[in-house]
RNA sequence: GCCCCGAUGGCGGAAUUGGUAGACGCGCCAGACUCAAAAUCUGGUAUUCGCAAGGAUGUGCAGGUUCGAUUCCUGUUCGGGGCACCA
């Protein structure tokens, strides 16, 4: 009876599925357990092996939580709208949708062939309508919703319209436009298009205008990254900013809330650490500074003062100038005749640097005079207002106050413009560069001088309030969402225009004696996937789609995160046609208790999906305002990749002309059929370490039989190039010579330089990936080793969370390790060998030790050390010939959230009717965990020496005077008198002397 | 430049609270079985001195705290990740 996975788990996964064993109910008395994965984008490549690690660590999970008895839910879906279907669909004109569907079918496939416990009725796919009818729908939520700052979260956009009809705006100040003002009798005068489009200003998804890249030539809107130096990168045409309609996200009004509520995650330091930084919020103040300029322009408008941001006010009194961003809409009014010129040049070249070159040129200090001057509101002093690209538009107020001796860019740009510089920090302040520690105490400052930076602070806070020039103020480096995307493979906006104003469809507007519509607007048919006009979507090319009886449809579809931001909720209750969830399932399921999954969405997805969140709990959807408690990142499982060495020569040009040289000149046809010619690892090593090996590796190379029709002497020069050779060619280090000449036409001749008779590759480890050759495929190493070993392999490999190598010849101790435990129950030829005989003492320690050990592991999330733990106990199981169902058995349980195929298997075979997945988890006892002797460590000043056995519970004084009548202890001390005696109680004993 | 994380044998890693560093596995070496190979099993395997017993050194580097440091503190080097004219 030998270990025979390939059966065993065709066997019960066949039974897992026509049993519905993995099918969980929303109805239960048992305690709740949400452990979700990340879902994948189904792409065409499939899966490698680095992709179902985390899956593995959250099934393994989430198969002891139930065996703890809760009831766990654990589904998993599709990410299937996105970018790289459609880039498919273009170069191929296969539809989106068929692709997608083929990419799933092959993801499931693969998936379960390592034996997951997903409940697959709950599979969810954001393509599908009756999915994305649900993302419209809270697209819609956010429409028709505002932030109320003073209750600090959403609120329907109703109650707003009731109170501009009340009160206008005047107690809620406008996020989108904060000039924006009217009272009670304008508002309710306002045409509804006015209306409109003040009411456009407050929604959480709203419209604005936004800077695209647009690429003429490929008529098409491209991403950042897919601009490079100024040019597409896909065919190198230009590129230019175009100012565009688009939708938007409001998630500034949540940045407060979404980096105050990360506190109570059980998140990593590092994940929190990068949302923070994302939103970015800095304390400081506002500060305005009265203007004083003069031109001949605008003699209507009146502006009188400019307001700034800083987050050193307490360095008021050295601010020498001012600094406008130079979009910043003061500029055309406030500059003076004889500067307008250079203002407007200045301006000009500023709109015509992309963002890439303004980042990648930081140190260039460039920035223009605008002759008008801003007055210090407390000393009265006039300061010279400047334009410049380091002051940003879109943060803060878009401008500054500069204090060169505390700021160093401040400081550079007075020192390249030679303004002066008034120092405020005394002897800290060297002349050569700024001093922006905030220790120390000021000078120079009138009524802050001699005070702390700290205190200074405070102090000037104050004096800015009272004189009431500016007001503490918190920014935040977020900003709102763009939400839309000009393509054509995601959800369509619910949106229909009617006289250019966008209605949600769910409004009861009707219009043509038609409503505007209903849920799911349908993503149409296409024939092509070109953009449509003017840098539109390809939607914008259907006609009969986007003109309609009732209005215009939005032709522009949301982005990749709007499925994503809000799918763990559709799982709690997927087939609900009339909610998103019902409240039941979403108060019964609640937080996402573990969600696994990679780095690489810390501030993309898991932002947008807390802010949805947020949303919906504000607008009282859902009963809890963030939605994944504790966050588990996995790391990356880098590809192990071989090289094999090319050598590469030239044949001198003399060489070729001669005709005086006794064998004649080389044919060229000589060279072109030399055929390639590699060497192994360690020459290749040699080569590259002296340049004195290169005569032994000459002398190996001329024994080469196709290098003997040339002389050294001849070449040109010789290296030799390094290049991945495919892995399934290799095992470990040794090169497949046969199937690697047959896997290339110019490589059927390659002649090898090998070592002993082997030719031995050189090994890399880098990222896996098709191009480096390096991908491990999940279902050829099932296939070769079984899910179950798979599995405990990837866990093995070490901590979930850092990032390491695969190695495929490892794998081989863990399908070791299961053949064992095997051997335990079944013997070769004796067949079935549990008996029922009562278990030893040590067996029941062994046992209990180990069940809490992979308790504790995995509620750490240990994993590895779990596996070693297994392979301890069964190591110490077979030295002692144990082969006891009282120990077996609850050794099976244990295993099964890790290996549940083999432990489904011998679960049936020690007699049980039941799936070994619904059993219990066994409960150690305490009595055989603790133990009542130790064997402890004995120290002498520290270093240890020996040990010695006392019980746990013998005292001190026993102990020192045991140890101390120890000859070898005696002889450790060298005769020195003791000075100290340490006992730790079962830990270690030091003698210090 | 700023922020975060890490560094332990030939390799992946263990040491959970400051208490026997290197568990477990791979690889390698030797042996058993075999005509042979594979598979399996047994033993060894941090470095170094030594025939051995035994000794010395050792967790990136330099210090510190402590009876005792992979673990805590200071500095530093290297590697990985994130952010980057953010006032």
């Amino acid at each position: 009876m030998e270990y025979n996975f390939k059966e065993i788990e065709a066997n019960w996964k066949k039974y897992w599925n026509d049993q519905k064993v993995y099918k969980v109910s929303n109805e239960s008395d048992k305690p709740k357990c949400y452990v979700l994965d990340m879902f994948p984008y189904p792409s065409g490549a499939g899966l490698h092996v680095g992709h179902p690690l985390g899956y593995i660590a959250s099934d393994i999970y989430a198969r002891y939580k139930r065996l703890k008895g809760f009831n766990v839910l654990h589904p998993m879906g599709f990410d299937a709208f996105g970018l790289p279907a459609e880039q498919y669909a273009i170069e191929t004109g296969q539809h989106p949708a068929t692709t997608t569907e083929k990419n799933i079918a092959r993801y499931r496939e693969q998936l379960d062939n390592i034996g997951f416990c997903y409940d697959w009725d709950r599979q969810v796919r954001t393509s599908d309508a009756q999915y994305y009818k649900w993302t419209q729908w809270i697209f819609l939520q956010l429409f028709h919703s505002w932030y109320d700052q003073k209750a600090n979260k959403a609120r329907p956009l109703s109650e707003l319209e009731a109170i501009f009809g009340k009160e206008g705006n005047i107690n809620v100040p406008c996020p989108g436009d904060e000039t924006l003002c009217f009272d009670a009798a304008e508002w309710n005068n306002f045409p509804e298009k006015t209306k409109r489009d003040a009411l456009m200003q407050y929604r959480l998804a709203y419209q604005g205008y936004a800077q695209v890249w647009w690429c003429e030539a490929l008529g098409t809107v491209l991403a950042n990254d897919e601009v490079v130096n100024g040019v597409s990168e896909r065919g190198g045409h230009p590129v230019e900013r175009k100012n565009m309609r688009q939708w938007f996200l409001r998630i500034t009004e949540y940045a407060e809330r979404l980096i105050s509520s990360l506190d109570n995650l059980e998140w990593s330091e590092a994940m929190k650490e990068m949302q923070r930084n994302w939103i970015g919020k800095s304390v400081g103040s506002s500060i305005t500074f009265e203007l004083e300029y003069k031109n001949s322009r605008n003699p209507t408008v009146e502006i009188s003062s400019v307001m700034v941001f800083t987050t050193r006010p307490d360095t008021i009194f050295g601010v020498d100038f001012l600094v406008l961003a130079p979009e910043h809409d003061y500029v055309g009014f406030i500059t003076s005749d004889e500067h307008l010129e250079a203002v407007e040049n200045y301006r000009g070249y500023v709109k015509s640097r992309s963002e890439r070159e303004r980042m990648s040129e930081v140190k260039q200090i460039t920035g223009c005079f605008t002759g008008a001057y801003g007055i210090h509101p407390i000393t009265k002093k006039k300061l010279p207002i400047w334009i410049s690209e380091y002051v940003l538009i879109n943060y803060g107020f878009g401008a500054i106050m500069a204090v060169p001796s505390g700021d160093e860019r401040d400081h550079a740009f007075a020192k390249h413009f030679n303004l002066p510089i008034t120092n405020i920090f005394g002897e800290n302040y060297s002349g050569k560069e700024a001093y922006s520690d905030k220790i120390g105490t000021l000078e120079n400052s009138d009524f802050l001088t001699g005070l702390t930076i700290g205190e200074a602070n405070k102090a000037v806070i104050e004096k800015i309030e009272e004189l009431n020039i500016g007001v503490p103020k918190v920014n935040y480096r977020l900003r709102d969402a763009g939400f839309s995307r000009q393509r054509y493979w995601g959800e369509p906006f619910p949106i229909m225009y009617v006289d250019d104003i966008p209605y949600g469809v769910d409004e009861p507007i009707v219009h043509n004696d038609r409503h505007l519509g209903q849920l799911p607007v349908e993503l149409p048919m296409v024939e092509t996937y070109q953009p449509g006009p003017e840098g539109q979507g390809p939607l914008a090319n259907i006609e009969d789609w986007v003109n309609t009886e009732a209005g215009q449809r939005e032709t522009n579809t949301m982005p990749g995160y709007a499925g994503s931001s809000w799918y763990f909720l559709r799982y709690m209750d997927p087939h609900n046609d009339t909610e998103f969830a019902s409240r039941k399932a979403t108060d019964y399921w609640n937080q996402v208790d573990l969600y696994i999954g990679g780095t690489e969405h810390a501030v993309g997805h898991l932002l947008y999906s807390r802010m949805w969140t947020k949303a919906l709990y504000d607008l009282g959807h859902i009963g809890f305002d963030e939605p994944f408690k504790k966050l588990l990142n996995q790391g990356m499982i880098q590809g192990s990749s071989r090289f094999v060495y090319l050598f590469n020569f030239s044949i001198s040009e003399e060489r070729f002309c001669s005709k005086s040289d006794s064998d004649g000149p080389y044919d060229f046809s000589i060279v072109e059929s030399t055929p390639s010619i590699f060497i192994s690892h360690n020459f290749y090593k040699k080569s590259k370490e002296s340049s004195s090996s290169d005569d032994l590796i000459k002398r190996m190379l001329v024994e080469i039989p196709s290098l003997q029709k040339f002389s050294f002497d001849d070449f040109d020069g010789w290296d030799f190039i390094p290049k991945h050779v495919d892995i399934k060619f290799v095992d470990g280090l040794n090169l497949n010579i046969d199937e690697f000449r047959k896997s290339r036409r110019d490589y059927n001749n390659a002649e090898f330089l090998q070592e002993a008779g082997i030719y031995i590759c050189g090994a890399e480890v880098e990222k896996m990936s098709k191009s480096k050759y390096n991908v491990v495929n999940p279902d050829d190493i099932v296939a070769q080793y079984g899910a179950d070993t798979f599995r405990m392999y990837e866990m093995f490999l070490g901590p979930i969370d850092v990032s390491k190598p695969w190695d495929t010849k490892g794998i081989e101790g863990v399908h070791r390790f299961l053949k064992k435990l095997w051997r335990l129950y079944a013997d070769e030829q004796k067949g079935w060998i549990v008996n029922d005989e009562p278990a030893t003492d040590e067996e029941l320690r062994l046992l209990h030790k180990t069940i809490k050990k992979i308790g504790d592991d995995i509620e750490r999330f240990s994993f590895n050390t779990s596996v070693s733990q297994f392979m301890i106990c069964v190591n110490e199981l077979t030295s002692l010939g144990c082969h006891k169902r009282a120990i077996l058995e609850p050794l099976v349980l244990t295993l099964c959230p890790f290996a549940p195929h083999i432990a489904e298997e011998l679960w049936h075979k020690l007699g049980h009717e039941q799936s070994v997945t619904g059993a219990a988890f066994p409960e150690f006892d305490a009595r055989y965990t603790t133990e009542n002797s130790k064997n402890y460590p004995v120290a002498v000043n520290g270093k240890t020496r020996l040990e010695m056995e006392f019980a746990l519970d013998a005292p001190k004084d026993l102990i020192e005077k045991t140890v101390l009548a120890d000859e070898s202890v005696l002889k450790y001390m060298e005769g020195k008198p003791m000075k100290k005696f340490i006992y730790v109680p079962g830990k270690m004993i030091n003698v210090v002397v």
